[in-house]
DNA sequence: GTCTATAATTTGATAGAC
DNA sequence: GTCTATCAAATTATAGAC
């Protein structure tokens, strides 16, 4: 079953508007582009959703709940906290090659200064159960039982950090390879 | 001296642009914004840009040179290792702090796939000397003398990505402090 | 170098028919 | 739910006076 409290049609605005996101940014689309994606008329996406705000608010809530449906519960982590880095790096990496674009977040994360209230609060939310998911598989693992909180922490923030940015930077240069150059620590 | 090939008035047009780039991405800003900003019509930003894509390219360029300028010649660089790596993190901090913006090319890289083709290219150009300026610095430091040069550009390329990844969670989660938890590695 | 004026297009959003 | 029609505002860009 898929989300059953979203329509059909708004299934599909939400795939058009997701991909636009993440290639010009939250600036970088019009209702117009949207709907000749998905192909209807603007005034049918303002619809299912009546500002842009409401658009980029359910874009990134929906991106959110699907990337940490694909880490899966942090409690089914691998007991190795490597391989709990590269489950999560691994993830971002699918986002960039699979898709051929940024993170939703990152780019979201990029421009927050300038976001309607709404998708700001949202991106943010995106990074804090970021942080939350890597906190606690890390911390079940053999590696962090035995570090202190504050490490874990850092570590979490910081193998976020490094995914979005070398995506940046891969994309940037166009070289996906740039982003397989840029390992994660070992711990 | 100031850059001595751009009027005055074009300095304070780039002045407006970059500080807009930075907080709305290259899509979210407009000539009339700049012209507000500056105090002029934007017929007049016109005159010394002709395009988007001219100023886009020429703001770039600016940030670019002063990036690496701030860097100064890696021949100079520490010995150490880790003060090379921390004097480029430091300069991306006061870009974050000083500035409270994202960095220039961060931005854009994340949009590089919309971007006008010159602005995607500066932007690449600016990741590349970064590069250099990192491996050039690190290669020289006694760390580099005895490591082999796909570590070193491996360490340069995370060392820049871990910063502009820093910034985007810095500001998504509207905490500086973010910024400083996540430290480079230790060589 | 800056201005007024304007062209041509696009933008987010709404009203109302079907 | 989708459409046509429309709006007011904003967009990039140009022509030509000063």
């Amino acid at each position: 079953m898929t989300d059953s409290h979203v329509s059909e049609g708004a299934e599909r605005i939400l795939d058009a508007a997701e991909a636009m996101i993440r290639t010009q940014g939250f600036n970088g689309f019009s209702f117009r582009e949207i709907a000749e994606a998905v192909g209807v008329k603007s005034s049918s996406v303002h619809y299912h959703f009546p500002t842009k705000a409401d658009l980029g608010t359910a874009v990134t809530r929906r991106y959110t709940e699907r990337f940490l449906a694909a880490l899966g519960d942090p409690e089914t982590a691998p007991e190795d906290a490597n391989a709990v880095i590269e489950a999560f790096r691994r993830l971002n990496r699918k986002a960039l090659v699979d898709d051929r674009k940024m993170c939703l977040c990152g780019m979201l994360g990029a421009e927050v200064a300038d976001l309607p209230k709404d998708v700001a609060t949202e991106t943010a939310a995106f990074f804090e159960r970021s942080v939350e998911w890597l906190t606690a598989a890390l911390s079940r693992s053999t590696w962090g039982e035995s570090a202190p909180p504050e490490t874990i922490r850092r570590t979490a923030l910081k193998t976020i950090a490094t995914c979005e940015g070398a995506m940046i930077l891969a994309r940037a240069l166009d070289d996906t390879a740039v982003f397989d150059a840029i390992e994660p620590d070992r711990l």
